[in-house]
DNA sequence: CCGACCGATGTAATAATGTAACGGTCGGGA
DNA sequence: TCCCGACCGTTACATTATTACATCGGTCGG
């Protein structure tokens, strides 16, 4: 099983450049233009492995480009997600970067409650069951959003 | 299968009604104290099968109560919220009656993205596939959030 | 009955989040 | 060359939610 919490200790700038790595290879691939803000932004999206949020965002880009604005950064997460490397998180008005953007998969997130980190799964049994369910109603699915708060492995010991 | 869309005709006087005395009975059995306030709140929310804006409960509680705030009509969300009364709908920022605060599953919402109209599913097998996967990753869950975006069974006949 | 307490509500201000609208720039293709 | 479309700057504003403190009204022990 693909781990879905990182570590303590990790080092982080693998994860920061396997992110973009992968995001330059995708783009090219389907042919979206990752400009040097959008790149940017996925950066600071990278930074840590909990939630950010879009002021958060903000505060920083306008550390090194006086210029930006709230719609800079809208845009750009805008791009992201479209392009399925970062995901927004409803429940906390937050964004975090795509662990697999790769994968087609909507994403189930793991949200600690105590650290805050967010794992990630891509099961398409959740996927499918909640698709089929809805199906029984007459319902066609086309998106879905879960987010799971609870406690993390660490913070769940640690407790 | 209980129906999880209401046909368009239906008597929705017999919704209002059936969704307040169930909150009353609920409230007593808790121990809650569902107010005048709460129970006006409650009441307008469920004015409609589509989901609530805070801030349209707000200027419908206005027009009866000239002191109402902000606050008078999130605090009587959260306390709806938290009687299991009323859902809030993450991916909305907007509010519905629950329709079935009897049980004790977390529900799964399933949003129409073209009526907005809103279907409710408590299905104990998704909830309970999804907490068993996120255990397998060693998180512990303890709320779920599921939203399903797609089109409800007559939108999908209509398109 | 009194007064202390507590949950519910009133009230004002402000924070946090997100969008609209319009203009400028720049690069690629007719 | 000229136009078009994507991208970004810029200003203003809309929407959503919270903080902090005051007040009201009922309950309960004395």
């Amino acid at each position: 099983m693909r781990s879905t919490f990182e570590p303590g200790g990790h080092d982080h700038a693998l994860c920061v450049g396997g992110a973009l790595a992968a995001a330059e290879a995708l783009c090219a691939r389907q042919g979206r233009r990752l400009t040097r803000l959008r790149r940017r932004v996925l950066e600071l999206v990278w930074a840590r492995h909990d939630p950010v949020r879009a002021y958060e965002l903000l505060d920083r880009l306008r550390q090194e480009r006086r210029s930006a604005g709230p719609p800079t950064v809208y845009r750009a997460l805008d791009f992201l997600i479209e392009a399925g490397l970062v995901h927004r998180i409803e429940s906390l008005n937050a964004y975090i970067g795509c662990r697999a953007p790769e994968a087609a998969h909507p994403a189930q997130l793991l949200i600690c409650r105590e650290c805050r980190a967010v794992g990630e799964l891509e099961d398409p049994e959740i996927c499918e069951l909640v698709r089929r369910r809805a199906g029984d109603h007459g319902f066609a699915a086309d998106r879905q959003t879960i987010e799971v708060m609870g406690l993390c492995p660490s913070c769940n010991k640690a407790g």
